[in-house]
DNA sequence: ATTACTAGCATCCGAGTAG
DNA sequence: TCTACTCGGATGCTAGTAA
């Protein structure tokens, strides 16, 4: 099997030449010259390259009157996705902060059943140096691969967030949860709730904060809300 | 001269693996077989990538009882910052939406002036589809290279956007300008304005909205705001 | 277990050049 | 001009192995 990634940096200069978009036209040599910068590789091996490129199925190319035509497929495109997640994801880590975007919808109000127990309500104001918690939780429903993705992230990385003991009364057991501070719209402070158990889902996130964010931000369900998460 | 765009997927990797934020010890065999997927590598060749990637000086690496301790450079990273930013590029042209993000400032007002001039009044009604436009512009002040390189490309892109003819009057001229379409903060349309003119500030973003912008967000000095910017 | 050397084979590169 | 072939030299690869 061919070593895929030797192609990752032609495939990105490809990109960064608009190939994403539109077919671009340009030769083999110009190419040659585009992807050099201090190094140079040859008009040859530019040719080969955009060969093992369509062998691969991440661009199509045909002839054009001087030189060819290059588009990168889907599966090109794909490709360059990856990539950019796997530094995106890369960067979130050093920089521990996650931004991740939601459409607001109404819960049940189960969120807002919890943080009234006082067990837990007292924890979050504690250890959130919250003054209070608006008695409400914002729910998020996540519309893309992407979020979701970050929201597992956080699934993931629990160990990094703010404990929030479980406890039990006579009938039942509440479980621990885990708290990342947030930013909701850039502006109001808050904090995502991380629940540990079998079943989470996957598409929303559900946010805290000692303010009213519905009315301070006036927002409405169906309005896209950006929550930066931070890691600690 | 070594080529070093070669070395972009191994570094990558170590990036994935958490190379940028500590320390990682990792053997040369089992980074061979984290760096594999489909088509494998030996341990000796990726013995021999972990040496050339310490000779770009993309890492420094340590012995350590069970492999070596590599940990990425200040270079390394701005390598990986580059990629990332190729790559973003890209995928900007192709949705045709650039995020920028910018503190708010107050400005010395000539923004607000000129909207007040009928002759650019009615064109910014007309063809930004504007019931009104509110008297005085947001200025957001960008804080770090990346969102004025993106502010940057925006002054390139003025072919896309939507133009506002400039005009004469008795004692001066009005230069053309560049419109593109905007929200605020997720919520409210607007539009950031690019002045074609010799001298314009690469860390300034100038925004105006047929709404009070500072009142509905409830903005005051030294926020953050974030634009997303819409290509066309 | 490691890393990383050497040897020898495989692959890749670019100059030359055909179409 | 262009793409992309051949071919000889350069480089890269892995197996074997030393430390």
């Amino acid at each position: 099997m061919k070593k895929t990634k030797d192609l990752w940096p032609y495939l990105i200069m490809l990109a960064k030449l608009g190939a994403l978009t539109k077919e671009i036209d340009i030769s083999t040599s110009r190419f040659a010259r585009e992807f050099s910068e201090g190094a140079t590789i040859s008009q040859q091996t530019a040719s080969r390259k955009l060969n093992e490129l369509e062998e691969q199925k991440w661009i199509i190319k045909r002839p054009s009157i001087k030189g060819q035509y290059i588009r990168i497929t889907q599966s090109g495109e794909q490709e360059l996705e990856k990539i950019r997640d796997l530094l995106a994801d890369a960067f979130m880590i050093r920089d521990k902060i996650i931004d991740i975007q939601g459409e607001l919808f109404t819960g049940m109000g189960e969120g807002g059943h919890y943080i009234s127990l006082e067990k837990y309500y007292t924890q979050f104001v504690e250890k959130l140096a919250f003054k209070k918690v608006f008695a409400g939780t914002l729910n998020l429903k996540l519309k893309n691969r992407r979020d979701m993705e970050k929201r597992r992230l956080l699934q993931d990385k629990t160990t990094q967030g703010i404990r929030i003991d479980g406890f039990k009364d006579a009938t039942r057991t509440y479980g621990p949860v885990t708290c990342f501070k947030a930013t909701i719209n850039n502006k109001i402070e808050g904090a995502v709730l991380v629940i540990q158990r079998t079943s989470w889902k996957e598409d929303v996130l559900e946010i805290i904060s000692p303010h009213n964010l519905r009315e301070q931000l006036g927002l409405k369900d169906g309005d896209l809300v950006s929550v930066r998460v931070f890691l600690e």
